[in-house]
DNA sequence: CGAGGCGTTGAATGGCCTCAACGATGGTGG
DNA sequence: CCACCATCGTTGAGGCCATTCAACGCCTCG
């Protein structure tokens, strides 16, 4: 229940300096739409690192000044209630910006948890702030990251905290594997995923194993399965 | 369970042209770092209408170039699942603004249904988008609302969507309340609740009635409610 | 007055939670 | 190298709580 969680030593996760002008994934990403003046302007240099699963990234209610976008892995972000009860709001991926609400002057609002390894690049919201009043394009690109953050909170709400059991984690698994787009796709812990279902991790484990005896999933290595996506759809028809 | 939900006549609802700089509100608006340039570039003009409780503003998945302001009253956002279930993501109110997606050219993502009798503005999403490239004031205020929907849409999740039934509604009178600050707040069908909280109407009806019989809220009139928050929150401790 | 919507309540079922035990796995230190 | 321990997934038993299906009273409105 209760994790040992490290905040990582910023050296032992330092992997470098980023240049954006070689990024391989600079056309799907915030800084897209800027260019070598723009550039210029980020005083700071973006710099670049690496967390392992379970390394947390901020805290909660933690000030910063940071933004950070995703190369590569997952994040979890995860709020809690006063009584101490956790809840996962929502997954981010490759290309996906965490820490917007930085750009606004708050403090974080989730604990960002690493699922996976995963490659960050952290650059200082302010320098966005700026950029984004004089450039179009990235205005535009902001508010399209706000809007995308929204519908996966809405879907989240609608899919993932609606129904049985079963079909809260027929519904998980047909998303993981629709953001893969292959009929593959890797799992979390039980207890990560009874914090995203809002249900107990014995309720979670339970409901996979039966998924597994019914040939529903297979499992192909260890928390990576293949679902069978017609037969989970069947399931939240009824 | 089916609603018979009647898209409002726009001849019925009409309720004139807004001057937006004599707006009561208009510190608090969208609009409030508008100037008097601005305002002549909002070609078309500023519409004043008036819903009644059951009145459906659009439908998600329509196609749309209005935001709405909401000057009073309440508005629930429904979505629904493949399988016919809905559930109620977000409620906005006075000073909020309905339909942020139209501004990046998407369809109306819910229904935006009337909860209580509601005035609102309507108003062209391609001038606000102009307007916001060339104004840093209007910039700003645009992602703080999009933040705070997003804040809202993570609550929604911790706090009306995890733990008992019992947890889920006292949390979300403490909510009502908060909005209110007063320990009155006005409540909403079962339904509703329902459609809110995750539960069955009869689940939100039985809780109710517990609570009344409890003390733990007192019916002034129908519907509206003093709450005793202290021991309200002591039902969340636990 | 009758009809329909809505809130309430009852009884029974079933699904999820709680508490508990056990096996498998992986890392650590003797 | 292996015994030991911690962590994690699984499974079982029992109880509670929410759902389901049903009935009834109240109110408004035609």
């Amino acid at each position: 229940m209760d994790q040992k969680i490290l905040k990582i030593e910023e050296a032992e996760a330092w992997g470098g300096i980023a240049d954006c002008r070689q990024c391989s994934l600079r056309n799907s990403v915030l800084f897209a739409g800027l260019n070598e003046d723009d550039f210029t302007r980020l005083h700071r240099p973006v710099e670049q690192f690496v967390l392992q699963p379970g390394d947390l990234l901020y805290a909660a209610g933690e000030s910063g000044s940071s933004m950070f976008t995703i190369r590569s892995g997952l994040i979890k972000l995860v709020q809690y209630l006063p009584d101490g009860a956790q809840r996962i709001v929502r997954l981010l991926r490759t290309t996906d910006v965490v820490g917007l609400e930085i750009l606004l002057g708050d403090r974080y609002h989730h604990d960002a948890i690493a699922l996976q390894p995963t490659e960050l690049c952290r650059y200082p919201a302010k320098a966005v702030n700026e950029l984004s009043i004089e450039n179009p394009r990235l205005h535009h690109d902001l508010m399209a990251r706000w809007q995308k953050a929204l519908t996966d909170a809405d879907a989240w709400v609608t899919e993932l905290s609606t129904g049985s059991a079963k079909q809260r984690v027929a519904r998980l698994l047909l998303r993981l594997v629709r953001d893969e787009d292959s009929s593959e796709c890797s799992l979390f812990g039980r207890e990560d995923m009874g914090a995203m279902l809002g249900i107990t991790t014995e309720t979670a484990s339970r409901t996979i194993a039966d998924f597994k005896r019914k040939g529903l999933i297979i499992e192909t290595a260890t928390n990576h399965f293949i679902c069978d996506v017609p037969n989970l759809e069947r399931l939240l028809e009824s």
